[in-house]
DNA sequence: CTCCGGTCGGAATGCGCTTTCCATGTCCAC
DNA sequence: GTGGACATGGAAAGCGCATTCCGACCGGAG
């Protein structure tokens, strides 16, 4: 009833371990066509698979790779995954998934984790936090690299790793010129802490678009990186449209973060019964699948999230020297939510 | 530059290798405090990161649970996994991911490849299909089990695995009373292709329901098990609105299995300018919370998809014997699509 | 016919760790 | 003061496989 181990397969084919070694995982020497048959056939006889364990152990390579993002129920998240995930089997590696629930003390403990198991590469997807809060996990992926593996993070530079970087800035730039061309002057930033990197990317460059074109920005609005925290902005935002209605002035328009928020903040203010785009526009960014039927559709900033993953795991898994200097596209994508 | 390796740390120490392993890898047999201070004091020293690999080779033990999905990129998928990933981080486990594009083939890969790995456990969870798409993967759970390990499956009956059901019967059963108690009577059944088990379990338990309830099913449309499925039957559901409403009819209610589908469908009616639910009304299925502020809202079940993937865990981490007998509950939400 | 290069199987070593199994040492009861 | 029950540290035997090294063998060139 134990599993067959190699042994036995090469004592049923009646040739040694080493000859059924080099005929079942690919060595660089092939044995003799006809033992290569009874091999085969003794293989699938016992019905042998190969403990993938004592391979690593002997080769000192798992062929496992290490994904660790923020959020695996989050669509940003999944959808990296997604693309990591395919462009692995494509490579044929494993993926070891790491959700840390938005931890950065989680972050560091699944690094270790997947150190201990000498995974090949870790791909760290996610926005970083400050530095105080990124140093432990960069710590640890320093001591992975020194120990040989390599380590690429999807977001903003940690440590040692190689960066997949979202277009954050130049996509918030373009939605701003892109806004500005349909006549929207007057905006209001729908953030998040400061801590949290991507937002402030997004929010910066977008900032400095919009003051850069001669249009204003309102106010900042600072809330949790999540659906709830769009939502809870709405209050506040309903209030700047209430102000503008009356000032006469043009409706303004927010532009939240993610999308995610910005259909939180769009579901406040429908309860509020303030229209939008009427009574304000609203933009997102990283145009996630599932929301594009929402109505009325969002403007945001399309991100080959699934391309991302890839193109981490490609660099996860390159040889020496290969760079991630692969440039990440993006697209602005006009809709009905900030329409005048 | 090499990685320190136990042997390191235990000369490190001045002790044996059996005393620093019995230090660092939760033994039963605890040495003395003062050496347990010393291998402690030489494995930080040295930043030791235990190989879990050797581990689990002498072990034979990994530690790993292998998940597969059929596509991590759909919430109904990474919500699951992410109760999954988070049940295995309580149990000390790490997960090895595999999405299979929803192929069994492929399904049947991961599994192997699972296998290979030595995990202790797999979890299999989505849809099955016909009992001839099914074998293979069945196949490899029995070899997997029959080797040791443990199998579950998130959907329906496979193999040798535990199941962990999700109540497609018996939500849509109570969905399709609480519309009847609406007071809808006509329906159309926006369904999947015969080998999409979880379509036919819903599809089937509606129908009988409002059978039962002396209801009327018009029609069922068989699309995609998808987003774009149900776009593509907005049609034919529009076409059968405009007949109801000819003949003065009470507009249909269309049931469709998934809310991903009554999403497409939704979207395809908008463009037709059908109204829902003044002209069709539509129900879903699942309750995805990416989804809950669609417009109009819509009328689902939903259904602890978390708690799915933390049952489904427990149930493979489990000492033997312990049944996956937990019954997974569900709840009716009707929302504005049905409103009469 | 001999010698050499090349090919091919197999024996043996080691990957890094856990876990018996032993040999000591310690303490208490008698 | 002695015997035995325990506790404790270490030596060594694997866990299942890859791979180096070695000897045997083959063919062709000289």
């Amino acid at each position: 009833m134990a599993r067959p181990r190699l042994q036995d397969v090469a004592n049923h084919a009646g040739v040694s371990l080493a000859t059924a070694s080099r005929v079942l995982n690919g060595s660089s020497r092939q044995p003799g066509p006809e033992l290569v048959e009874r091999v085969r056939a003794a293989a699938a006889d016992l019905g042998y698979v190969v403990n993938a364990q004592a391979q690593a152990l002997a080769r000192s390579r798992t062929g496992l790779l290490g994904l660790v993002v923020q959020d695996i129920s989050d669509p940003y998240f999944s959808t990296i995954a997604a693309g990591a995930q395919a462009a692995a089997r494509e490579h044929g590696r494993m993926v070891l998934l790491a959700s840390t629930e938005r931890d950065p003390d989680a972050e560091r403990d699944a690094v270790a984790a997947f150190a201990a198991h000498r995974v090949d590469a870790i791909v760290v997807a996610g926005t970083r936090w400050s530095p105080e809060e990124d140093a432990p996990v960069a710590d640890e992926l320093v001591a992975f690299e020194a120990g040989g593996g390599r380590a690429v993070v999807v977001g903003q530079p940690l440590g040692p790793a190689q960066v997949i970087r979202p277009p954050n800035a130049a996509g918030a730039a373009d939605l701003a010129a892109a806004l500005h061309e349909q006549g929207h002057r007057r905006f209001v930033l729908l953030s998040a802490p400061e801590r949290v990197v991507t937002a402030q990317e997004r929010a910066g460059a977008f900032a400095d678009a919009v003051a850069a074109s001669g249009g204003e920005v309102l106010e900042v609005i600072e809330q949790q990186f999540s659906r709830d925290g769009g939502y809870a902005a709405g209050d506040r935002v309903a209030a700047i449209a209430r102000e503008s209605a009356d000032a006469g002035l043009d409706a303004p328009c927010v532009f939240a973060v993610t999308d995610v928020m910005a259909i939180g903040l769009i579901a406040r203010l429908r309860d509020l019964a303030v229209a939008v785009p009427d009574d304000v526009r609203v933009a997102g960014f990283d145009d996630i699948p599932t929301l594009r039927d929402h109505v009325p559709s969002v403007t945001t900033v399309s991100i080959p999230l699934e391309e991302m993953g890839r193109l981490a795991v490609a660099a996860a898994v390159a040889e020496e020297g290969a760079g991630a200097g692969a440039a990440v596209g993006h697209e602005v994508v006009l809709r009905e939510s900030t329409a005048r």
